[in-house]
DNA sequence: CAGTATCCACTAGGATACTG
DNA sequence: CAGTATCCTAGTGGATACTG
């Protein structure tokens, strides 16, 4: 259903209303940061180790990438493996609950490349 | 095109992977603060004066509402009408560009209510 | 009603150095 | 390599009072 076109014509309740609001915050408050969705992306492209991770994403410092990864894995969108060979090897790979994120990361994308071509051309316009 | 399922089993190239980074984390710039979404939905839903659309963002203050109203004009996603009968009447509208959110939005909404379920089914597993 | 003005608290996140 | 430890800053946003 689309917020913008009420088809149905009919007002929406306030616990409607209420409703919405607070899945768009809860959505936003886990994946809102700065971070997470871009790990995500790295993870998704075939970044498994700390510092693969950390070179894939530009500009994280190995601090808040460590808190990051932490908090994607109490959520449960990351899992950690330690192979106890030697040496000791340590991966990151996205659980199936990560990719339940897909139409939100897609519509993300979509809209990011949009918008960005939008100031773009804005941009000449005024040159 | 999923981030998660590769079909084509090709690699991204690290030109594609920085473009999807950074049309996630343009969308994510200008959507993810704490209130526009709110106030774009509060708009959506019929509010239309700076009271109402107070009242209808709970926890919002007169000073954030008003910063995000005059960012939201800038970047083309409200209008600010002023109607110069007596009384004088205040009011914003969403622009045609702002439903270009539009699968942004219900994509944050859909997932945000799976996610909220998940949490409350774990939380009753734990008790 | 539609905002401004002030003041303040918090925390996400940056810089850098270090460790097992 | 995979992180911790410290320290620090900037900016977001809360509370409250006030104004034309």
């Amino acid at each position: 259903m689309s917020i913008f076109n009420n088809n149905s014509q009919r007002k929406p309740s306030m616990a409607e209303c209420n409703a919405r609001l607070n899945a768009v915050g809860d959505a936003l408050y886990v994946i809102g940061g700065k971070w997470m969705l871009r790990i995500i992306i790295a993870l998704s492209e075939g970044n498994r180790r700390f510092n693969d991770i950390q070179r894939a994403v530009p500009g994280i410092s190995p601090r808040v990438l460590s808190n990051e990864l932490k908090n994607m894995e109490l959520n449960g969108f990351v899992r950690r493996n330690v192979y106890t060979d030697i040496p000791v090897v340590i991966e990151y790979e996205l659980t199936a609950y990560s990719a339940t994120l897909d139409n939100v990361l897609t519509s993300l994308m979509d809209w990011g490349q949009m918008h960005r071509e939008r100031i773009r051309h804005e941009a000449l316009a005024h040159s």
